[in-house]
RNA sequence: GCGGGAGUAGCUCAGUUGGUAGAGCAUCAGCCUUCCAAGCUGAAUGUCGCGGGUUCGAAUCUCGUCUCCCGCUCCA
């Protein structure tokens, strides 16, 4: 444990000295659970932005993209579910320091006299054996009627609690039937505390006629919006995705663990439209897809693992993660979720608008079901750093740290080092980063030893490092050195162009999938 | 929010019983240079997390506070 707390800080530290990752704020002694993304992390994270996008919008004829506003109609988190799903009453054991739900732990306290019932009423089958009356059991039977009294009674001082959302009834109600901590067993509870995970925030400056509206807290519900406009913009068919890259918000209680878990982040998300009743082989050829996304980088395939959901959010009816071990363990990376036809026929019901699909082969009109992948940008650019993050012994003995991250998402292509900083070297060597830098990121760096200039490139996960020698002035060749070999080989400035993007174009990686 | 740990230069840290800050690495400039970090010369960098208290004097003692990291709940 100890240790990976360690690599995940050796990774935090690694971040900011070569200018991944910065706090937030850093100078006012930061924001929590926040961060900026410095000159090279910002490179990663767009290639890896771009290779998701074309996956999604290039290889696929049938998959087209949006960019909705951050902004929503109030009435959208409404029709998703998460203005009730996102408020969640939060109560402390002040003996424990365990923290519940507090609706959940009245679920709990149901539950353990519906057990009740379901004994008593086994008990009497076996006493009363073919004759038995389970009605008529459970309507006269004093234990049963009793528990079933107090079901009622909690169940609805919950319920009546839970919608005039009154906090102090709902604690009042713990505290009246007695509950314990199932880790203290004491009943010494802290009030009951609202966490609203969705930001609000006012939309219109005149007070008096400004609304409450939310900062999205996914970005999946300005594709559901935007369903028919798309459909009939771009004249779809189903099956037809629409893919989206965005912020998201939520003001989760406690948001840690570098970019894993922010309170700002950015989601990758594609809904996918299909015909009722197909959902599952969609839902399963994602899976196999979006894996496929993943392998193609390369990275270590034992780092990657489905996780199927057991209890499932209140809009899917089949849900898996993937996971992939991070610094932390196994986390979740992605998620794909069958969404059912949840998100649509709500916003028809609020907004009062057909949100149907006409079927012209069948002449019949559907709501469509959803298969959603949904990945955390944030999450994947970890995924991807810690990954490629390496401390080596190399045979000289000496450490390098390298950062092998795939070519293709590497935030500086090449790096054009002239042996020696006179005689024309870096004059030629900033000829060769002219032809160059149309095509792939460059740097130039003449400071130091060319072995510190080589091990300056690895800490940032440079592919390729091409030297100008002296040589070079008159056989017009330079050596290119591979980061992860450290295999060097003289070639002529006239192939650079053509070896670098051999490796290091996005094309490699899309042809895999 | 609760519990634990931590805040001194970009990084890692030192700072002796309180006498108003140092080292290595990194950075920058110059010299040198035979392609895998370690040559030479010089330079810049800190209200010692912040605020109050004790004291002639606080990085050091004390109180408060803020922030970060880890765990608990939730999730992309």
């Amino acid at each position: 444990m100890s240790n990976q707390e360690d690599r995940l800080k050796t990774l935090i530290g690694h971040a900011k000295e070569y200018g991944f990752v910065f706090q937030s704020s850093e100078i006012y002694d930061g924001l929590s659970a926040t961060y900026d993304y410095g000159p090279y992390g910002v490179e990663l994270k767009n290639n890896l932005r771009r290779y998701w996008w074309e996956a999604m919008t290039k290889l696929n004829d049938n998959i087209v993209g949006l960019d909705a506003a951050i902004f929503m109609h109030p009435l959208t988190w409404k029709a998703s579910g998460h203005i009730d799903a996102f408020n969640d009453p939060l109560i402390d054991n002040k003996d424990s320091k365990k923290r519940y739900r507090a609706d959940v732990l009245l679920e709990e306290h149901i539950a353990k006299y519906e057990d009740k019932i379901v004994k008593e009423v086994e008990k009497g089958r076996k006493r009363f054996a073919e004759g038995f009356d389970e009605v008529q059991f459970r309507a006269t039977n004093p234990n049963v009627t009793r528990a079933q009294e107090r079901i009622d009674s909690v169940e609805a001082r919950m319920k009546s609690a839970l919608e005039a959302n009154d906090l102090e009834a709902l604690r009042q109600l713990i505290v009246d039937e007695e509950i314990k901590c199932p880790v203290s067993g004491t009943a010494n509870w802290t009030e009951v505390r609202q966490f609203n995970l969705m930001f609000a925030t006012e939309l219109g400056s005149v007070s008096g006629e400004s609304s409450t509206i939310y900062l999205r807290p996914e970005t999946a519900q300005g594709i559901f919006v935007n369903f028919l406009n798309v459909q009939k913009s771009a004249r779809m068919k189903i099956p037809f995705g629409i893919a989206q890259t965005g912020k998201a918000f939520r003001n989760e209680i406690v948001a840690r663990q570098f970019v894993f878990r922010m309170r700002e982040f950015e989601q990758m998300e594609m809904q996918f439209f299909v015909k009722p009743g197909t959902e599952m082989e969609w839902y399963e050829s994602w899976k196999a897809k979006r894996i496929a996304w993943h392998k193609a980088l390369g990275m270590p395939e034992e780092n990657y693992r489905f996780h199927d959901h057991i209890k499932l959010a209140h809009y899917a009816n089949a849900a898996c993660d993937i996971e992939f071990r991070f610094p932390m363990g196994f986390k979740e990376l992605e998620g794909i979720h069958s969404r059912t036809d949840f998100d649509l026929s709500n916003h028809e019901m609020l907004s009062g608008k057909k949100l149907r699909y006409f079927d012209t082969e069948t002449n019949e009109s559907y709501i469509p079901y959803v298969v959603e992948t949904s990945i955390g940008l944030d999450r994947m650019f970890l995924a991807v750093l810690s990954a490629a993050y390496q401390e080596e012994k190399l045979e000289s003995g000496e450490d390098r740290t390298v950062l092998r991250i795939p070519a293709p998402l590497a935030p500086v292509k090449v790096a054009v080092l002239p042996l020696i900083k006179k005689d024309g070297l870096p004059e030629k060597a900033r000829a060769i980063i002219d032809s160059l830098k149309l095509d792939h990121t460059c740097q130039y760096d003449e400071k130091d030893s060319i072995g510190k200039r080589y091990r300056r490139q690895d800490a940032i996960g440079t592919p390729y490092c091409i030297t100008v020698d002296h040589d070079s002035l008159t056989d017009d060749k330079v050596t290119i050195r591979d980061r992860d070999t450290m295999q060097q080989e003289r070639v002529a400035i006239s192939e650079l162009g053509r070896i670098v993007s051999e490796k290091v174009d996005m094309r490699g990686l899309l042809r895999k999938l």
